[in-house]
DNA sequence: TGACCAAACTTTGTCGACAATCCACTGCAC
DNA sequence: GTGCAGTGGATTGTCGACAAAGTTTGGTCA
């Protein structure tokens, strides 16, 4: 999942872009209030594009806004990751779906090409496991474009996936799901090869749920580390 | 689906209210510019909210944006809405296996009251189906909210069920559906009391790619007119 | 006649300043 | 000591004006 291309256009789009960079990356913290005059100057920009920026993340549900008060980064307690992985289940479910009626034979070789190198990268390096996890949604990424169905691909692209690398960038250590994630990619591909959509899709969604009962078990033992 | 409370805040956020209104019903075609100037002095206010409020239905996926060039009513196209038609069938159905889940007996209870409405509305006057329409939104609606899923209640009623509307109002002769319909949601009613929740969702996807099936034979209709 | 270029106009993008609202602190009364 | 009202500071919301980019118009040349 490239990071779209940043420089294209207005002040407003170019702050929107660094600010979400920096919520996704945890520079700024979850919960932070975001000052519209410090982040202009920081920026280097007036306040009018700014604002706009805010309104921007805040359709993308990175920031929070509440008038006359400010805007806060939206803060992933469980409640709403549990949210969020059941939206992506339905969401990347259909894509799969779809995309195995519309990707073509190339397409879907590329895909397991893809997922021949993330084989060798995790089997070269087994430690630096945030490659495989960018890789990841680089995997889920290509299948929502093989949809050819823009609306998936802004939601699931735009959207969803800045929340889920947030998420990644708070919960990164102790992601040893690797190994089935690649072989459950490996189910979704050939199912994409056989045009079985139907399939392709029942995979992809077990492929999602297993990911959320592998982080929702990371969330409890946060929880109990923090008690 | 009552349109949500206008009244309260930003000047912007007015303004976004008053323009998504005029986009839904029409009264701002489609593929039409949008002049901030113009706009700014109609709903008294100065640019700065204004353009906010165009970023904002941007995110909603009402306009398109082009830097420097400005803003347009988007158009929906026989792609865009079958796009829409799949987004809408993977998240309603999700919202549906989880409401199966989540609702109280009560919220179910009143849901089938609602359908007992509709059905007086519909034999009382078959003509103005109009008013079943946004019927229909309301039943869907109440079945996204009995998901308790706060990012599917988001992205089905502020985005979603706006391009419906709009959808709607531009089809909205020749929509003899209701019935079917009605007999559909019905069906769901009972598979959500008897907690089923696999068989809510696929009932309700099919209702939804039936709908889908409806709107296209229309929009054929329509194109064989253009010719 | 048609295509290409240039200037004027229109529209968007940006900035700085002002008004309105909210928040925190202080001081007073109970 | 606790609760509440008033005040000061900080932050958001809004406006008008200027700069930059795009669009249209008109004219010239092949």
């Amino acid at each position: 999942m490239h990071i779209l291309p940043p420089q294209q256009g207005t002040l407003a789009d170019l702050a929107a872009h660094r600010l979400a960079q920096s919520i996704v990356t945890g520079e700024l913290a979850q919960g932070q209030k975001l000052n519209e005059a410090e982040l202009a100057e920081r920026f280097g920009m007036g306040r009018g594009p700014l604002r706009e920026a805010l309104r921007h993340l805040e359709g993308m549900r990175l920031v929070k806004r509440i008038p006359n008060v400010g805007v806060r980064v939206v803060v992933l307690d469980r409640k709403t990751l549990s949210d969020l992985y059941a939206v992506r289940e339905a969401l990347e479910g259909m894509a799969c779906r779809i995309a195995a009626t519309q990707m073509s034979d190339e397409d879907i070789a590329q895909l397991s090409a893809l997922l021949d190198k993330h084989e060798a990268q995790i089997k070269k390096q087994g430690g630096k496991m945030y490659a495989q996890s960018e890789g990841d949604l680089d995997f889920h990424y290509q299948i929502a474009r093989g949809s050819r169905n823009q609306m998936l691909m802004d939601l699931l692209g735009s959207e969803q996936y800045q929340l889920l690398r947030m998420c990644r960038h708070r919960t990164s250590r102790l992601t040893q799901r690797t190994l089935p994630a690649l072989s459950q990619h490996r189910q979704i591909v050939d199912a994409l090869a056989q045009r079985d959509g139907e399939l392709a899709e029942l995979l992809m969604r077990r492929h999602i749920q297993g990911a959320w009962r592998s982080i929702s078990e990371m969330i409890d033992k946060e929880e109990k580390e923090a008690a």
